[in-house]
Order: structure tokens, then C-alpha cells, then sequence
DNA sequence: AATGAATGAGGGTTCATTCAT
DNA sequence: CATGAATGAACCCTCATTCAT
């Protein structure tokens, strides 16, 4: 029943973007849906035609909102290419993308601190832990880390702890740089790039 | 007027209690002041005998939380040991008193990303560039690491990268941790505290 | 974008002759938004979509209320006769129409005590002082009155004194009719305006 | 069981004082009792060992204010000397006394205009008509203008209608004037005393 | 007698959701 | 399909009143 995003009707498209800058700009308690509507230029009726409630325009964006932010960085990665080769392209894809979709990321950031994100990533987590063939959350990166775990080139921690080295640095600065708190460039991306495999190499 | 938090009657501090918890597990949107009432076992009218309003109470609550999180790891802070010693100290003090504290920490990765929270921030921010002694969010990790600077123990990176670098992968552990998402014991804190200063080290 | 009276929506009218009946019974401080909507028949929320909030509703049931009241002395003035039968002509309409509607008469009584209609008559008053052709609140009585005392047929009081000679009997007699302490018929109306009057002219 | 006014603890007196000043300063509806309580110095609960409730704080008070405004022109009142010259007399009394105590009659023009206020009135103009004996709110100006209509030196209206050309002039005054809409000298309020005689001698 | 901390009903207002048009 | 006026539950906050001290 559920479309693919490609398929969307624009309205639908133009309602889950408007929700995206609505929330991330005014926060996700201040943001209503009389706002939301304005924004897509549609009637607030119109948005429970294409969602069933709130709750659910708000899941539909942050998976839309996932897309964006991960897909790029996903695409890029390259199976054939050493483990080391391939961390570094990931991390510098995932930052510069991030880094280039400030609301999107904004909107991400409350979205998974949000009850029903906490709920989406426990369902998620489960799910792996059933079903190692499942996409994690942090694909391809839990990935790339299993490998070097394999070959002996990262270290032999949990993946879990690998995960918090790798990504905590980057999300602590996409975080702030989104709010003001930094500001980065090319070399420096390269340089954190480096600094995380510092953490986990062997 | 204010008095010191060892000070407050015992009414107060069951309110503070109960607002950290009712907002850490409903969420700051969905946390109300009756439901806080309730919890603390009072009315909901006293609330506002103790609190101008509901950001004071929740902002009261967030300095109470501070404590409780930072406290530890600052007080045992020494200076005479090396940056080497001091860093791993830290790391170690701070995932075990934060560990312990699940309820406190939600709260407060909560609240940091709340609009209160983030002036706060931006205004701890400020406070900093403007003058340097003043205390930042972070410390003592920021003097460790300018320390290490100053030495060439720690990479050149900009000082707020180095933080990335730290605490990233320490506040990512601990909201995975805090959400069920992962299991810590006291020798894997050692082996993260150890990755992370591979990380900065030069 | 405000449309005029005769324009309002049926609902928006509806709250405005709600408001009117209530406060006037109730009195301004126990008349609450809740009983307003009860007696128009329509949830508390409407009343949001129409007004601003309760000031704005207030005020706009005022301005209302005083075309009722003032409307018809207003438009019977005519500036061909003479002052004197200007002055009866303008106390018996007055009169006449007011005392057909009591409820409207209890709650201009009270919105002039009310901070906001005091502050509304401030600003009148002021009006008029920087710029003699915007019209009083007392208007056409204040015209008459300075027409008569620039051909002496009435005392060479100050004009407030002379307003207060002539519509303070008239207020008086209008509130305490409205509140039942008192009956009039047409000649006794003819009688009070002629004894006005008399109380004014040279 | 009550105490006559003069036998009055100390604290129910400033508590009475306090009400008046706080209502009068503050509204009838943003007047607390914890305001009161604070500008009288005593604690809240201590209102509640002096009235019952609130309500009668309030009429208390009014009472209290009417001693105040209209005590001195009902002492200076003297049955010999003739109605004109006691109308005079009053009137002047009145005005003079009610303009050195714009406070208490900014509070009993409010009172007067509330529910309780409207209230009392009511039971006391009843009382009148059944006991002709029991002393009516314009004391004695009621006095004064029945023996001016026995001598038909006053208009034969009814009551009602005079005492609302004789208080209705004044009352509008002191209103406006208390609300610095006017000043007022001893030399205008001689000229407004006569105009009153003027709207009503025959 | 006096206090003031505590209460909770009720205030104005917001906003996700519905439904007649 | 689309709309937006209408709704009312639930929010934060105030304050008259009570009662343990």
C-alpha cells in the first residue's frame, strides 16, 4: 500500500519537507501542524491524508531526512577497496554531506532524541540482533568495522565501542557545528578522518 | 535570597528529583507539570512556590544534574600527575559516575539540546573566548588537552576538535548505554578510555 | 484584513453578544471564556480563531456595543437648529436608546473601570487635546455644548464641568434604571433632559 | 458579636487600610489577598481569622470607605438653616471631602460597580422602601431634597430624579477627576454645588 | 493568636484532529 | 481529493483558602 518515496505525490513531498524545516527551525514542541501546512501551502486537513497522525509525519520525515543524509556516503563505498581506504571515504562523505544539510541534520538530531526515535532505534537494534543480514543504523560503517575486526587491522572491541569511536566524534561534530559552536573545512575534515582510525586501528 | 542546594527543603529537592526523572522518560515535550506533581508526591501549585516557572525548574533541575555528572571526575582531577594520567583518569571517572547515572544523563542530553540548554551553552561559549579562565563546559578535559598542546603529547588539531575527539565517543557510550543499547563494565571504560587517547595523542 | 461589522462571520457575532450578556451579569472578573462559549453555543476554542485573545475579544464587544448605544443620538444630530433643542433632541435620544438596552449599557458601565477601557479613554482624551476635530467620547454633547457657550446661551463653565453637568444625571439615571432601582416613561425623560439644562444655561 | 469600628484590633484595621489601597492601586481582579497581606504586614492566614472570606473583606472595607467619604458632609449637616443653603453646604462638603481621598474613592467606585457592591445597594434601597426610617446611601442629600419638595422650592420629579441631577453631576466629577481627566479648585466646586441647585429649584 | 507553606480548582490559551462543505 | 472552521482536552499558571506548627 505505502508508496516509494519516488512515487510520492507532490503534495505529500512538499509536506514532509515543510515538517523537516518546521521542527528543525522551531523545535519539535513549538512546531505545530497549523505552521506545517502554511508552509507546504496546503490546508491542515490535507496532511491526514497522506499520514495517519503527527507521530507518523514525523517517523515518514526523519526516514526521508535519513536518506539524505546517509545515502550519499552510503553509495560511495566501495567493497574492493582496503578497509582503512574505505573508513576514511566514508567518514569524509558523511561529514561533508552532513555538514552541507545543516536543517536536515538539525531535524535528525531532535528526531533521535525524541521518544519515538529512541523507539525506531530500539526496533532497529532488535532487529540486527535477530537478523544479521538486517541494515543497522550506522551502515556501512558497522561494516567496514567487522571487517577490520576480521583482518586484525582495528581493534578487537565490541562493535558497539568501535561504533562510539568512530561516529561519536563525527555526530559531536556535526552537533555543534550545526549550533554555531565550530567551524570546519576540507583539511580539517580529512585530519578528524584520520584521528578516529587513530582510535580504532590496531 | 537563593540558598545553596544543601540548603533547599526537602520539598524542593523532591521536586527537582521528580522533574528529572518524569522529563528523562516521557521527554521534555511530553513531561508535565502535573505528571511532575504527582511524581514528587505535591501539589501541583507548590511547584510554583519553589520555581518562577517551568524553565526555572527545569533549568534548577539541569545545574542539579551538572553536579551529580561533572562533579566527580572534576574533584578528582590532579594537576601534578601527566596529561597522559590526568586524560585517562578523567575518562574513567566520568563514564563510571555518568554510568551509574542513566536517569541523570538522558535528562540531561535532553536538555542540551533544548533551547534553554543551547543559549546556555552559547552563552558558556562566549564566556570563554572573552575570558579564558573562566570555566568551560567541558572542563577539566579542555585544560588536559591544551596542557597536552602546549606540550606536543596531543596533536595540534584545533582545541575544540580535540574535545570531538574525546568526548564524543564518551557521550555517544553513554546515551547508547543509557537508552539499553549496550553493556559496560569496568575494564572496557579502561580500553575506551585508552582509544581515545590514541585519537589525540601525537 | 478586519472585516467590518456587518461582515463578521455569524459565530464571531454570536461571541461578541455572548461576551456582552455575560460579563454584563456575571461582572468583568467572573465572567469567564468558558460560560462566554457555553451561552454562544460554540467550543472555548473558536473564540481564538476570532479574537486575539480575551482583551481583544473585550474590546471588540465594546466598540461594538457603543454603535449600539451612541449610534442613534449621533445620527439624529442636527446642526440647523438651535442649541437648545440640539441639547434636548441629543438627552432624550440618548436616554431613550440606552435605557432599550440595558444589558449593552452594564457592560460599557463596566468596561470604562476596566484598566483597558480607562487606558482607551486616556488616549481619547489625549487625542482630542492635540487635535480639536477628532471626536470625543462624548461626542456631538461636547459640540453642542462649546457651540452654546460661544453664544453664551450656557454658562462659561470649563467644558468638562458642562459634561459633567449633563451626562452625569444621565449616566446616573442609566445605571441605576439598568440595575432596577429606578422606572422611566417619555415625559419623565422629557423632564430630566429640560432640568439638565437648566442646570447649564446662562 | 461584631465589633463597631472604632474597637477594631490593630491588625484589622491595617488589613482593611491594605485592601483598599491594593484594589484600589491594583483592580478588583489583580488585587490578592497575598498582596494585601504583605502591604498590611501580617500573613495571609491572618486575613482569615478577621473575615470570613474574602467577599467580606471586601464589603468591610467598603463600609469602612463610605465612613470615610460621605461621615463628613453627613456631620456638617445642619437642619436649621434652609434647604438651599444645606444643599450648598452638602454639596461642597462632599465634593471637597471625596477629592482629598482619591484612593478610597477609586476603591468605592469600583466596589460599587461589582457584583457584592450592586448587591448591597439593592438591600438597601428595599430597605428603604419598607422602613422610610432607615437611612438610604445619599444621606442626607435624600433628607434635604423631600424637605425642598414639602417647601416647592425643588421641582416636583420623583426622588430618584433629583437626587440623580444633584449626586449624578458629582459623582461624574469625582470619577474623572480621580482619573485625572479634570482639576478641580475650591472656587469650580462653589459653581458646580449652585448649577446642581440651578437643574433642580423650581 | 498568628503564620505561611501547601493545596487544587479553575483561569486563559494552544493545537492535534475531525468533518461538513 | 482538498479544505479550514470548529473542537475540547490538556497545557501552564494563579490564588483564595486551609491547617499544621
Amino acid at each position: 500500500m505505502e508508496l516509494h518515496i519516488d512515487q510520492w505525490p507532490k503534495k505529500k513531498l512538499e509536506i514532509v519537507e515543510a515538517t523537516i524545516t518546521t521542527l528543525a527551525k522551531e523545535g519539535f514542541d513549538r512546531g505545530t501542524t497549523a505552521k506545517i501546512a502554511k508552509l507546504a501551502g496546503v490546508g491542515e486537513g490535507t496532511i491526514y491524508r497522506h499520514f495517519k497522525n503527527k507521530d507518523d509525519l514525523i517517523t515518514t520525515a526523519a526516514l526521508y531526512t535519513a536518506r539524505l543524509l546517509f545515502g550519499p556516503a552510503q553509495q560511495n563505498f566501495d567493497p574492493e577497496v582496503s578497509v582503512h581506504e574505505q573508513f576514511i571515504q566514508f567518514c569524509r562523505d558523511f561529514l561533508s554531506t552532513v555538514l552541507g544539510l545543516p536543517i536536515q541534520h538539525t531535524y535528525m538530531e531532535q528526531y533521535l532524541n525524541t521518544p519515538i526515535g529512541i523507539a525506531y532505534r530500539k526496533k532497529k537494534h532488535e532487529a540486527v540482533l535477530a537478523n544479521p543480514n538486517s541494515k543497522p543504523i550506522f551502515y556501512p560503517m558497522n561494516r567496514i568495522l567487522m571487517k577490520g575486526k576480521e583482518q586484525d587491522s582495528v581493534k578487537g572491541l565490541p562493535l558497539q565501542m568501535l561504533v562510539a569511536l568512530t561516529m561519536g566524534p563525527m555526530m559531536f561534530i556535526l552537533k555543534h557545528s550545526g549550533q554555531g559552536f565550530m567551524e570546519l573545512d576540507d583539511e580539517l575534515i580529512t585530519r578528524v578522518a584520520k584521528s578516529c582510525w587513530d582510535a580504532i586501528r590496531s
